[in-house]
DNA sequence: TTCATATATTCGATTTTTCATATATCCTGC
DNA sequence: GCAGGATATATGAAAAATCGAATATATGAA
């Protein structure tokens, strides 16, 4: 994972809020993303689309959703610095939490249902 | 110190490289930079300013020389974000650290001459 | 099969960023 | 003050990133 590369990630206001979602909930899809940060589905899915080619981020297929949540194989460091990034500045995704959490009929994970 | 003008800084090679560098030897000239990272003197001396602008880099003059530093005001996450980026990727500044240790009459700090 | 929903991609226009050259400013020694 | 070297800035051209709109694909249900 080259640096100047992850940064260059992480300079955009739609992928490093949705990043640090992703990294705080540990899994989202897109139509999650669109309304959590209030931009068009294709915006969305275009940073997305992103972060995956920059392996940022793994996807899985279930049903209709794809969910998107921080690849696996991320370098220790590369994990450290969005952790590090979300603790010190918990303001910045604070109105992106509360409209997920204010969203209706979030799509159901397998293995979350009663 | 928003979260996306902060990444936007070290979204570049060559302010990346100046930034790590000048973090991990506590404090650089211009001069010392181009030799560093063979680069032209427009080029650092106009990433630096930028640097500067951000307010991530603070800068002292001695004499004909410029010493640019990390900025003592920096945020807690932001410094532990460059730290965390250097302990993970030693191999990227390794050459620009070489070329440094090689280069001839590198410029005097006050209170290191004997 | 057909429809509805969710996601992905392409295209063209706009904005932003980057760079090289040239010019200006500042400092020091004489 | 003046000359010469070191550093800073301005300008315009080239390259890259971003965006909205339109379009395409995939899945599930009827």
């Amino acid at each position: 994972m080259n640096p100047v590369a992850f940064f260059k990630c992480l300079a955009d206001e739609t992928r490093l809020r949705s990043l640090l979602l992703i990294a705080h909930e540990g899994e989202l899809c897109v139509c999650e993303l669109m309304e959590a940060l209030d931009q068009s589905q294709p915006k969305i899915s275009r940073h997305l689309a992103q972060l995956r080619q920059c392996e940022l981020l793994s996807d899985r297929r279930q049903g209709q959703w794809v969910f998107y949540r921080l690849n696996p194989a991320l370098p220790e460091w590369a994990r450290l610095v969005m952790e590090t990034t979300l603790t010190g500045n918990p303001e910045f995704i604070a109105d992106n939490k509360r409209a997920l959490a204010q969203m209706q009929s979030r799509p159901v994970r397998d293995g979350h249902c009663c």
